[in-house]
DNA sequence: TCTGGGGTCCTAGGACCC
DNA sequence: TCTGGGGTCCTAGGACCC
């Protein structure tokens, strides 16, 4: 059987500040700002006042009035995160990164010698969490099992600096079972509510289930998510990184808006934003699709595909402006952005790609910029 | 001063073609 | 003159994750 590890960077983006500004050390801190922005990420501190991602920054000030707000730095999160997984490459050769503070890593030749033995392994593991944060100051927690599944909620079971072995059924059944389900890697805010309201509270009531109504609920998931919580699921480790199929962006107003010029210089800002970031990349698009959001938070998209691949900031703002002008009806705006979908390097695309002259000669340089 | 921003994958339905 | 079946592409939206 082959072991994966899961290697997650605790409270990422606040570590990442407290280091380069040690005052802020045994303090509230969270990264995240503007007018109506959220918790992006919060030190451990914050989190003893009921602060955690994804929470209103109104919110986190009535948690814990003395917060220590900072705006996200996202360049040198991004930075620093490639730093550390090529620290973790040199020890397992085989990683796949999952997100900017996650990876996966096959660490079955890494334990070749003692997987008979748990205590060595702990040991080993120890050694590479510690070294990992000489090199780094980063923390990290780890979770070992043999599947991708079971790493990850490894890694989850103890912050920070945890390590969790699930290599057994019973190290499973222990410590991931009584679990509620909401913890469960894959059942989120609407799926939790519906198992709970058939009686699914933990995950190893999912695991053992033979119930109707927990089938309705996760309908054509089901399968597979049973399988997980029983300790199924993929252990492949895939260390090519795969190309990215969308890009995106998009900015919340400070203040609501039926202004319909400002909402088009919005969009076209975010066009041009969308279409600077593929061009750096080498990327193509044939579909655009545009985001609004109301007042009532109720979220709308439209899209469009066409003939023509581009990286074209103009031809991506021509089609965002053409889909917003046909169906925008006035209503209050609180979100608007673009993205891009269908992305491809412009050497796979079959038919001709129309390039302008100046983002063809931008096409081999630094700057994607034009006009 | 409720509810960011950037992604991925999946599904369902309609249009269209043979 | 009452209506198949299969396949692909496109669209909109849901759910989830960090």
């Amino acid at each position: 059987m082959r072991l994966v590890l899961h290697i997650d960077l605790n409270a990422f983006f606040a570590q990442v500040e407290i280091n380069r500004n040690p005052s802020l050390k045994g303090k509230p801190v969270a990264v995240g700002g503007g007018v109506r922005g959220v918790v992006s990420t919060c030190s451990y501190e914050a989190r003893h006042f009921g602060v955690h991602s994804g929470m209103p920054l109104s919110d986190a000030y009535k948690h814990c009035p003395d917060i220590i707000m900072i705006p996200g730095d996202y360049h040198e999160y991004s930075r620093q995160s490639h730093l550390f997984f090529d620290a973790v490459r040199e020890i397992f050769p085989r990683i796949q990164k999952a997100s900017i503070d996650e990876c996966y890593a096959d660490a079955t030749e890494f334990f070749q010698d003692i997987s008979d033995d748990e205590e060595a392994m702990y040991e080993r593991l120890f050694d590479v969490q510690m070294k990992l944060l000489r090199r780094t100051s980063l923390k990290c927690s780890m979770g070992l099992g043999h599947t991708k599944f079971m790493a990850k909620m490894g890694s989850d079971y103890k912050k920070p600096l945890g390590i969790t072995f699930l290599l057994t059924p019973q190290e499973w059944q222990t410590k991931i079972w009584p679990l509620a389900i909401g913890k469960m890697y894959g059942i989120g805010e609407m799926t939790a509510p519906k198992l709970e309201a058939v009686g699914i509270t933990t995950i190893g009531e999912l695991a053992t289930t033979a119930s109707e109504g927990a089938r309705k609920a996760l309908g054509s998931n089901f399968d597979y998510l049973v399988g997980w919580a029983n300790g199924l699921g993929s252990d492949v480790v895939s260390t090519e990184s795969s190309q990215r199929k969308s890009c995106s962006n998009d900015v919340t107003l400070n203040q609501d808006t039926t202004d319909y010029d400002e909402l088009r210089q919005w969009l076209v800002q975010c066009a041009e934003d969308v279409a600077r970031q593929i061009r750096r990349e080498g990327l193509v698009t044939r579909t655009v699709c545009i985001k609004l959001r109301d007042n009532n938070f109720y979220t709308e998209t439209k899209r469009e595909t066409f003939e023509e691949y581009t990286d074209s900031a103009e031809t991506i703002s021509f089609h965002a402006l053409k889909i917003f002008d046909a169906f925008y009806r006035g209503q209050p705006i609180r979100l608007c952005g673009v993205s891009v979908e269908d992305l491809v390097k412009p050497s796979a695309v079959k038919k001709n790609i129309q390039l302008t002259l100046n983002e063809a000669l931008a096409d081999g340089g630094d700057s994607g910029e034009t006009k």
